[in-house]
RNA sequence: GGGGCCAUAGGGUAACUUGGCAUCCUUGCGCCUUCGGGUGGCGUUGAUGCCGGUUCAAAUCCGGCUGGCCCCA
């Protein structure tokens, strides 16, 4: 195999083929076949996902692989960001379909008009939902395992809000989740909020998470965007406002006492012969106005007071309330939802508002695997968190000829033991133990337990953790004493169990710790474009914000821009520091700190 | 986005320059033997990426395609 420090490209291949995550013989370029390892290491990786998504109040949907030319075309960035790299549908067997079919490169377009369905009012709200399933894309550039593939088994959460700031808080609970995710897979990130030409198409904002690969090069795992309202527009992602919502708004926006506004709710009696009038009574400090509603704005005569009126005309607002009136796309013209009552008056029965729906969405995909492999893996082969960890503990027996029986009892009652907490796996094929500790080495188990006659007669067991197996031990005259830490254990046969789970917990925790470094290790302030160039890892420097600046940077500094970092505090999302500093490229004072890295 | 290299059995390779029986290792399978760090022996299955061209004859020469790797932006 080759080495991760002489060649990391060719490591990484070697890795992930000797250790059957995958085979990527495959003859499409850009879509490996899932090897059945692979396939359980990606699960547990979903089922992290899962729970954080139950945690949070998600729910989970299905939404098909194909999405008609006409969904796709409706946002305007959105498509032009894709548009080189979807796969059509062209066919139905022999014959052309009238509209193509794409295979979605994300689910923004197959969701959207659904959501428009599903949401109605503001009781439908927050709207939460997530999938996990494979998108397409058409790379053209170098294909690679888990990184940059054509076929991605990917994770989207896709959530709706009656307003800007209740996204925003979205965007938190997202940050909170990634750092569990984090967490559990001992993989440090960076979180930072791309800068415009970067961010996702069709985001009004995109924070982005990076982690660095030993090749010192950026691989990004996980996004999370803030729509605003530029896919609710052209998808007409609506929700109903009520009158007792919309005037609370309009009082709390105005500093005023929502509990001084009463209002009669519904306006009674016959429209008048034109059928336009309607509107109702509004109560604040015990003087009534009255409310007209706008049939349109720019045809409303206003002095005809029978007919429809501008709003200012005809109600005098009281000092210091701010009345805007709302946006009501689509419902110009005509008169208002009326019905009829039992004793058949015409009623409005109330007042209500359209509003676009602000979402937001978390994506995350494979290449959290890719990110596992490149940062924990050695030359010996994967090494894996113990939370994704298909195999937690191999029992490996040691045998020899007199006492095969025993050791082969004692290996069995051990993996029982264990197998109501941990997973794992009692390794009894007829194969070399050296063989064995090989085999599972490649596939990152993160601890092993032998046990050999000696380990039989003393009544113990002896433990070596994925990352102990470096320096050479005499077995047959380190056996005896406790090895030192790190190495081979010698536990006795009734703490088994306790000194397992520290064990892993004591790996997970070397793990985080050793990624951790390699992190911060290569966080480097820098000052020049020289710098920059020179200087492998993630660089933290200033930026103007200048979109000519940002382009010195890039090509003279021959990095990417990463964006800004991002912290969360009292639940807000806010930048991780506001130092000042100069411009990296112009030297005009900012106190814009910016990450950079060269990307994959 | 640019440049370079490459494609022979499940994996790694030899033969290609100079066209003529495709080499060796490993894996797999069978039997035996072993087992405190990738056991050993015997036997055995298994390959020239695809399409076309040149030729009596193509892994080898030519063109195209597909796929892979490396470097640079």
């Amino acid at each position: 195999m080759a080495s991760k420090d002489e060649n990391f490209s060719a490591w990484y291949n070697d890795i992930i083929e000797d250790a059957e995550l995958i085979d990527k013989r495959y003859p499409v370029k850009g879509m490996d076949i899932w090897r059945p390892y692979g396939v359980k290491i990606r699960d547990l990786v979903d089922d992290v996902t899962h729970s954080e998504m139950e945690r949070t109040g998600h729910d989970e949907y299905e939404f098909p692989l194909l999405i008609p030319q006409r969904e796709f075309q409706k946002e305007a960035d959105h498509i032009e960001g894709f548009d080189a790299e979807v796969f059509w549908v062209t066919h139905g067997g022999t014959t052309e379909l009238d509209e193509k079919l794409l295979l979605r490169p994300t689910s923004e377009t197959a969701m959207y008009s659904m959501f428009a369905e599903w949401i109605r009012s503001d009781s439908d709200l927050p709207f939460k939902t997530y999938q996990i399933v494979n998108t397409f894309r058409y790379e053209t550039q170098h294909t690679r395992s888990f990184i940059r593939v054509r076929e991605i088994h990917f994770f989207e959460a896709h959530t709706a809000h009656r307003d800007y700031e209740a996204a925003e808080d979205q965007i938190v609970e997202d940050l909170e989740i990634l750092e569990n995710v984090s967490d559990a897979l001992c993989v440090p990130v960076t979180t930072c909020q791309r800068p415009e030409w970067d961010k996702f198409p069709g985001a009004h904002y995109t924070i982005a998470a990076d982690v660095l690969m030993p090749d010192m090069r950026t691989l990004q795992i996980a996004s999370v965007h803030h729509y605003k309202t530029n896919f609710s527009e052209p998808y007409e992602v609506d929700y109903i406002v009520d009158i007792d919502t919309w005037f609370e708004e309009q009082a709390e926006a105005s500093g005023l006492d929502p509990e001084a506004i009463t209002y009669d709710g519904k306006f009674n009696g016959p429209l008048d012969e034109g059928g336009g009038w309607t509107g109702f009574d509004v109560t604040y400090k015990d003087t009534t106005y009255r409310v007209p509603d706008v049939v349109s704005d720019e045809d409303a005569d206003l002095d005809n007071q029978s007919g429809p009126g501008a709003f200012d005309e005809v109600v005098q607002a009281p000092e210091g309330f701010a009345w805007e009136w709302p946006d009501r796309p689509g419902n110009h013209e005509g008169p208002p939802l009326a019905i009829e009552t039992e004793d058949g008056d015409l009623e409005i029965p109330f007042f209500s508002v359209n509003r676009h729906v602000h979402q937001t969405t978390y994506g995350m995909s494979e290449r959290l695997i890719g990110s596992i492999v490149g940062v924990h893996g050695d030359d010996q082969g994967l090494r894996l968190p113990p939370d994704v960890a298909p195999i937690q503990v191999v029992v490996v027996p040691v045998i020899f000829e007199e006492a095969e029986d025993e050791i082969r009892e004692a290996c069995a009652a051990v993996a029982d033991e264990l197998d109501e907490s941990f997973r794992v796996r009692l390794d009894d094929r007829d194969k070399t133990a050296g063989f064995k500790y090989n085999h599972w080495e490649q596939r990152g188990v993160p601890l092993r337990i032998e046990i050999g006659p000696r380990d039989v007669d003393d009544d113990q067991v002896v433990l070596v953790p994925r990352d102990g197996f470096e320096d050479e031990v005499d077995l047959a005259s380190d056996h005896a004493t406790d090895a030192p830490e790190g190495r081979k254990l010698v536990v006795p046969r009734e703490d088994l169990a306790e000194a397992v789970e520290e064990q892993l917990a004591a790996f997970k925790t070397r793990l985080r710790t050793d990624a951790d470094a390699l992190l911060e290790d290569n966080l480097q302030t820098v000052k020049t474009l020289e710098e920059a160039e020179n200087q492998p890892g993630v660089l933290r420097t200033w930026w103007c914000g200048d979109d000519e600046c940002a382009e010195e940077i890039e090509t003279e500094g021959a990095k990417d821009v990463m964006g800004f970092p991002r912290t969360v505090e009292d639940g807000e999302v806010v930048p991780a520091e506001e130092t000042q500093g100069a411009c990296i490229a112009c030297g005009t004072e900012t106190d814009q700190v910016v990450y950079m890295g060269k990307a994959y």
